[in-house]
DNA sequence: TCTGAAAGTTTTCATCC
DNA sequence: GGATGAAAACTTTCAGA
């Protein structure tokens, strides 16, 4: 269970992960080593999955982002597992959302450029089994591209 | 300008940015020392713009994932950069994406719960101006949430 | 611009509260 | 659980190539 220091610690782990234990403990009011304890346990529990360096995607110049709404023509689990292995399997594929609505699956694909997206979407979507159809939104302004969730406490 | 080395370092950066200087020396070739420099000039160059922590969304129990699909009622620059600071501010707001395609904006929100979807999807967007409409997709399984993107070396 | 070694921090771990 | 302090490990700096 997490208490209202775990939430808080988790918080600006979501949002810099790169301070000090000791910095780390300043803000939250805890010394350096029992942050370090719940740290340890948010990553031995699985919580904190992995800590990563985020690029800018302006920066990265060529990169283009595409979000495709993928709708599959068949409903079956045999299906929806064939289709999320070839995508877990693409590099280009950078995040994949199964959903309920209008579409079975979201995905953002980040390419190096144009080329390369048509590339991968007609390997992926377009000459793909059981992709019903599929609509290509192109992000022209990737404005806030964070991972932070909300962390219940109690 | 990046050569094959910064292109390495940074997919490796990206993957998991956990690991001491001397384990990413190992991975791409370099020494410690020679690792950091590089390292410091994407932190100022402003191409890594931070480094997180990635919870499980999973793990992080009653978390709820939407995905809205954002039509605005008026296209003018005004009206966009209004719909855009009240997204910015709104704290259930994970990722914003505008778009051009079908839509004008992927909005991937991030709330603790169902009813705090509900809360947030009507302020964000059934009470507010110059949202035509928006369609929404609840994410039952976010299969894959990596920010990695392609870096062009040259 | 890299390597390698010395100096300075941070992290780790055992111990006590 | 949390704090403290010593040992180990890592990072930073700088001389030399």
């Amino acid at each position: 269970m997490l208490d209202e220091l775990d939430g808080l610690l988790l918080a600006e782990l979501q949002r810099d992960s790169s301070r000090t234990l000791r910095e780390l403990g300043e803000v939250v009011g805890l010394s350096p080593s029992a942050v370090q304890r719940r740290i340890d346990r948010y990553r031995t529990s699985g919580l904190i999955t992995r800590e990563v360096a985020v690029l800018d995607a302006g920066l990265s110049a060529t990169a283009v982002l595409t979000i495709c709404l993928v709708t599959l023509r068949y409903e079956s689990d045999q299906h929806h597992a064939e289709v999320r292995g070839r995508l877990l399997a693409a590099p280009e594929v950078q995040q994949v959302y199964a959903v309920s609505g209008d579409y079975d699956y979201v995905v953002v694909l980040a390419t190096a450029g144009m080329a390369e997206y048509r590339d991968a979407g007609r390997r992926l979507f377009q000459n793909a089994p059981n992709i019903q159809r599929y609509t290509t939104l192109v992000v022209f302004d990737p404005i806030k591209t964070s991972t932070a969730l909300p962390v219940t406490i109690g």
